[in-house]
DNA sequence: CAACTATCTATACAGTGCAAAGATAGCGTA
DNA sequence: TACGCTATCTTTGCACTGTATAGATAGTTG
């Protein structure tokens, strides 16, 4: 009969039902809770309800799973740096601002996807989605300070360079307010999503 | 007798004879060659030539060790900014490009010892000195770029944008770097910081 | 209905951080 | 000089990790 041959491959009612997803699910909850640092496969099986070894037939091993998460998260991340700046209008100085508040208050609200996306040791660098959803996301980026119609770029092009530095100083600042630098608890970097980065934005001419 | 009393405590001539440095030396060593994610205090024993509980009389766990790597760090980064600075001559905007590059060659040659001072989890964030040593670092930024003599501020104060604008851009350069984000080889990223990094300054208006 | 394969379990191994208890070296003091 | 004390280090043990292997089983397919 073979029902749902190209519907996600989820469901196909094995003994688990659809353990990948399950994994998945579990994990990014595991993650959300005890962070990057904080993460087990072996846990992330415990809460799936299943043996230690299960997840080898989903994911090659720990990296492939972390991996695919991190694949997710960069997707998600380029969706709503797409969203943010269509729903800013037409001036491109506030579509780039209001980029910037998404990719910040990505960072902060959900940290520790935020975190693996960049755990480069942890994860498969080389791999195709990854890879590409990392560049998607920066494409939102680019098409934003570069122009919607300005003509695609290689890897290591000179004429990045202002979208660059734009993507340069809103990772810092989301990896710096994250990292406690700053010396900001939790609830004070929402504060500073709203107050202190549109003046830091303020400092960059593109 | 009681000599060396006041003589950085090395050297008392024990079982080991200096047990404390010669882990935080193995433990540099390990970080550079296997980096953060492959650190292990066991194996920082072993290369000291001691077993593999004796670092806890010196460090109460990992994290009191990673601590005082990390710590260790930010005294060095926060040296290399004031001399870069220093060694630029006068010319503010000179002065500020050659830190700059100062920071981001600091997070290229020390790979692990950067990653490190920023992993949180890893580390005592509330201890004292790590603290000091990273707000000694931020201090030479600046008051570079507020001016030698301008009024020390509370953390949270908003006339500190200018000075985080620029370490923003800055640290999420060199992170995005290091993390292969722009599809750099290690080769290449030299090359960006001589080219690269200048013109991101460039969009910096301070 | 039989064979086959994907999926999952059980078990095992090397490695980890850390705690607790025992050995020992060098110090101060009598 | 001899005694005891304490800092230092070793040994042992526990719970945990990731991953490899072999075996059980459920669903599909011929």
């Amino acid at each position: 009969m073979t029902i749902n041959l190209n519907s996600v491959k989820t469901a196909r009612g094995y003994h688990h039902g659809d353990l990948r997803s399950a994994l998945l699910a579990a994990a990014e909850g595991l993650l959300a809770e005890r962070g990057v640092e904080g993460f087990s496969l072996r846990e992330t099986a415990r809460r799936a309800g299943v043996s230690p070894a299960a997840p080898k037939h989903h994911f090659r091993d720990t990296r492939a799973l972390l991996t695919a998460i991190a694949t997710l998260a960069f997707e998600d991340l380029a969706a709503r740096l797409q969203a943010a700046s269509s729903d800013a209008g037409i001036d491109r100085s506030l579509r780039i601002r209001a980029q910037g508040k998404a990719y910040v208050r990505f960072a902060v609200d959900q940290r520790a996807r935020f975190d693996l996306m960049w755990r480069v040791p942890l994860l498969e660098a080389a791999d195709e989605g990854y890879c590409r959803a990392g560049d998607q996301a920066f494409a939102a980026l680019d098409s934003l300070v570069r122009g919607e119609n300005a003509e695609p770029l290689e890897h290591g092009d000179p004429r990045l360079a202002p979208s660059i530095a734009c993507w340069s100083t809103v990772h810092g600042f989301a990896r710096l307010a994250l990292d406690g630098t700053f010396g900001l608890e939790e609830d004070d970097i929402a504060r500073a999503i709203d107050q202190l980065l549109p003046e830091v934005l303020g400092h960059l001419s593109l």
